[in-house]
DNA sequence: TATTAGCACTCTTGACCGCCGAGTGCTAAC
DNA sequence: GTTAGCACTCGGCGGTCAAGAGTGCTAATA
């Protein structure tokens, strides 16, 4: 009996699935409610459409559908969609011909800084939404030199390259006028002491330093770190993305509220959002998808995120992704954004394994 | 008789102008078509409705007004806005507020890029609309000093570095392996052989003396010479532009149809074309207007785009400007361009003039 | 007991209609 | 040259209506 009672359970259980797989299917191509009628001519399952109605009484009951209005179909849920992409999807491979073009996009540069934005273009032209590639984290990077060049007496023109090949620049204004000889001397200085260090670790070692400097009246070397200081400061703080083909999202009509739009676009300038969903997902193995207001920012809750971490040198460096409609072809976009990642990852390689 | 026929037109012409005036006035406010009634009430001439059509019949015969259809007001055309702006309007003072905005707002930073930034940011607040600030033309920027550092074995950072105090860097690729030593002996070669001269000028030194340096089977120089072509190379062409607040835009109604508001943003990530118009406005002496269609490119057909150029050490440097709808208060929005324009140039100054 | 047919009900959508207000162009009078 | 008057036009608004799609419920069926 008990067994029975389970069996059968599961098997509507399989049923409803199979059903609310359809239903997500149809919609997500559509864009419009789906009713039973359509459900039991298209599901494979040979049901009518009064027993496809019961069964989506239930689905609702589960909060996996709802219907906008008494009169039409079903549309899914977030949690709906959730239980899509974890357990119902069947991901499509990615022809041949997109990969090629992914490969042939991201192998033609060697410069970090064009592969990223490359690697943001391809993204959004294969899925026709808005493509983001986040930068290497700051903190994780690496010190490797700095340099300083007068501009005019008290502004110096300051420079710091990263081990990783990243390239930071900042006017900053001092104290006191310095000859050229001056700021190579503290260059050198700071280069031989902090080189190798990572940016967070050099950054507490300076603030230490500078105690100490200044306990010991060395004027110099207090000054040297107080401008290392300056330079390295805004640098720790914020990861960045890059972005491309946002105006694609103004062709769904899922946000054919301007408001809701604008909220949208001002969020993707605005960046610290974005780059918080960005870093939760670097920890995550593969690809990770925030759907409708599991972000937890209003801004985003029409929309789904879709992101995968990208290595280099086989650590974690950044993510990429795209944001879309909740209503995406995620079969299709879920093996773009994964590939997208492997492949950039080995373009990034700095040294060729081949 | 001739005098008499003359003077005459003249002050139809005049009354005319004032009813364009507080038609377009009007229009600007409220966005609706003008009736002859309202402007009979508000023109402060004294005339009645029927008086107006005549004259509204006229100014349409012209090209300065059109009427969306039979029973509506009028509205301006471009011409219309064109004449508006050349002769009619009254230019509104910026408040003292708004002054001390823009001044706190530029005068908090040395960084050539952050006052670019700031300087479009405090446009688009100021204005409600879309702020740009283009970036000094790269051809006119003086060469100071390049470096190289290794990557990997044939990978190559560059870093460029101008008079003004850009950073401009870039990975290449090399054909053999280098050392240390001789990279730095390569940068000290270029460094005093170039150093001082245009970015254009240098372009054109550097491939003839390629040439010559083949000719010799001077490799050395020949691949250093190579090298540091690759760098300006890219950087000689395109000048590039910040914007800031281009949601603004989508509250104004008149880009409803989304398609346009599409055309336009692409146009802003395209930015060749806007390009084009920021570099025609360089020559020009102070605040310069596009309406509308007037700027030549579809995208912009709804807008129009305020610009005027910014000094750096009174050299003209580059140009800032607002975009928005056709409809916008130009009494205001010239006013505000102009004066961002003077306090950037003043910001900007490398040599502090006090 | 699960499924299905049937039916009444609900809700949206688009078409059609008529009316009102705003505004025009023209003509004739001032 | 200006104005009053009048006929006309057009967009917008609200109401009604029918069609279509889809639902929930109940009772019959396998």
């Amino acid at each position: 009996m008990t067994v029975k009672k389970v069996s059968s359970e599961l098997s509507v259980n399989e049923r409803a699935q199979q059903l609310l797989k359809v239903l997500i299917e149809r919609y997500i191509q559509d864009g419009e409610p789906v009713g039973s009628r359509t459900l039991s001519r298209d599901s494979g399952l040979d049901l009518s459409p009064a027993t496809i109605r019961n069964v989506m009484a239930d689905l609702e009951d589960l909060g996996l559908v709802s219907s906008p209005h008494t009169s039409a179909g079903r549309i899914p849920t977030v949690s709906g969609y959730r239980m899509f992409v974890d357990t119902l999807v069947t991901l499509k491979p990615l022809e041949a011909g997109k990969i090629k073009q992914l490969e042939t996009g991201l192998y033609s540069s060697a410069d970090p800084k064009i592969l990223v934005e490359s690697a943001s273009k391809l993204l959004s032209s294969l899925t026709h939404m808005a493509g983001l590639v986040m930068i290497p984290r700051r903190k994780q990077l690496t010190f490797r030199q700095i340099e300083f060049l007068p501009l005019s007496s008290k502004r110096l023109l300051t420079i710091l390259v990263t081990t990783e090949g990243e390239v930071h620049n900042r006017v900053i204004d001092v104290r006191k006028a310095y000859t050229a000889s001056q700021l190579v001397q503290f260059a050198n200085m700071l280069n031989q002491h902090y080189s190798g260090l990572s940016m967070e670790a050099m950054h507490k070692r300076l603030v230490r330093e500078m105690e100490q400097a200044r306990k010991d009246m060395n004027q110099i070397m207090a000054q040297a770190l107080e401008m290392a200081e300056q330079v390295i400061d805004p640098e720790i703080r914020g990861d960045d993305y890059v972005m491309a083909g946002q105006t694609n999202l103004m062709d769904f009509n899922d946000f054919s509220q301007m408001n809701k739009l604008r909220e949208l676009f001002d969020s993707f300038t605005e960046k610290n959002e974005i780059l918080h969903l960005l870093d939760g997902s670097m920890l995550a193995e593969g690809v990770q998808l925030f759907i409708g207001e599991e972000s937890g920012y209003k801004a985003l809750d029409q929309c789904s995120l879709v992101t995968a971490p990208y290595q280099v040198d086989s650590k974690v460096a950044g993510v990429l992704g795209v944001v879309g409609p909740t209503r995406m072809a995620y079969d299709r976009v879920i093996p773009i954004v994964d590939i997208t990642a492997r492949l950039l990852s080995t373009a990034m390689q700095t040294r060729k394994a081949k």
